[in-house]
DNA sequence: CACAGCATCCGCCATC
DNA sequence: TAGATGGCGGATGCTG
């Protein structure tokens, strides 16, 4: 069913001094949800076609000057620059975007990109989201935007505009779920965070799915998951104590979250796993049975398919208490 | 590490 | 009528 869509085309706008995972993040992020396929096609475009040099100093040949792209386009994203002055006064830049906006059925802005993109009169009237650091000049430099101060993630009508530090990631994959499905996007998300493999902290795994859930049952049904990884979670039981069928729920499971409900048990518990794994000194036997494997051979397994590494090979890499400070060399 | 038994998932249809 | 929910059964895949 797939692969008979035309590739969506993203065009990400590049100019000098923008933030670096501003740029990146969604990229990245388009690039996994391709998984091999063409779902997307990306295409960079500066003013005049010139390398860009980002806030971090990465330079950046772009693949095309704005001024020549033609035709349709699917997504146009505004990465930002945090002294968003210059990005506003740059009129060169702001009658692209201008020019190009109505060709696109998407345009989308991370960040402080809400600035040069307001900066062509096209947010007027519309609900936009930044940084909440800017939220306030924004609204002061464009009194005709309504500027939400909360959201982190704006849609109004074919405008989206995102903030926060991740921003740029979230934006794209509530993209990918837009356009292909929870499934997709959920299976991106998971692998940049196994990519990023980011020890300590709550994991970034159950934060999303926590914020995915918009049915308050559905919600209720995660949190006795994720607060109690180790209870009994089969299908059965979480249908009882929510009080639906176990078809219901299985539904539920697709439908919101895009996963089956054994899935999701399984990453919480995988999860829930790898904190004992960095920071604490039980056998993986004991972890096991703790986080609700009935085993430390399906513990293994779930590892396995979760996260594509064994358990020990999982605490040999984060294990950190005890930790000896690393030679850098021998 | 293979495999029997079991849980899970989901299409299909009925019901409200 | 459309939409939400429940039950059934077979294919699939997991567990021990």
């Amino acid at each position: 069913m797939e692969g008979h869509r035309p590739p969506h085309l993203v065009v990400m706008v590049l100019y000098d001094r923008v933030q670096t995972l501003d740029v990146s993040g969604p990229l990245d992020v388009f690039t996994v949800a391709n998984d091999g396929g063409a779902r997307y096609r990306l295409l960079t475009a500066s003013p005049g076609g010139r390398p860009v040099r980002t806030l971090a100093g990465l330079r950046v040949a772009p693949d095309a000057a704005l001024e020549d792209l033609t035709g349709r386009i699917g997504t146009l994203i505004v990465p930002g620059r945090p002294d968003w002055q210059a990005a506003v006064r740059d009129t060169r830049l702001v009658a692209q975007i201008a020019r190009l906006a109505p060709h696109a059925r998407r345009v989308a802005s991370v960040c402080a990109g809400a600035f040069p993109l307001a900066a062509t009169g096209l947010l007027d009237g519309h609900r936009v989201a930044t940084h909440w650091k800017l939220s306030r000049a924004l609204a002061e430099t464009f009194p005709c935007l309504k500027v939400d101060r909360d959201s982190i993630y704006v849609r109004d009508g074919r405008v989206v505009t995102s903030a926060g530090v991740t921003a740029g990631i979230d934006l794209a994959l509530a993209l990918v779920e837009e356009d292909w499905g929870p499934e997709v996007a959920r299976a991106a998300a998971r692998h940049l965070i196994v990519f990023m493999a980011r020890s300590g902290e709550q994991s970034q795994l159950s934060v999303r799915l926590n914020l995915d859930a918009r049915e308050p049952l559905m919600r209720r049904v995660l949190d006795t998951v994720t607060a109690d990884p180790g209870g009994d979670h089969s299908r059965a039981a979480m249908a009882a104590r929510a009080g639906v069928s176990v078809r219901h729920l299985t539904r539920l499971f697709r439908t919101e979250l895009g996963m089956t409900a054994a899935q999701f048990v399984e990453q919480t518990r995988v999860e829930a796993a790898t904190e004992l794994l960095q920071s604490g000194d039980d056998t993986l036997c004991v972890v096991a049975r703790r986080v609700g494997f009935g085993s430390e051979e399906t513990m293994r397994r779930a590892f396995r398919r979760e996260l594509g590494v064994a358990p020990s090979a999982y605490r040999a890499r984060f294990h950190t208490r005890h930790h000896r400070p690393e030679r850098l060399s021998s």
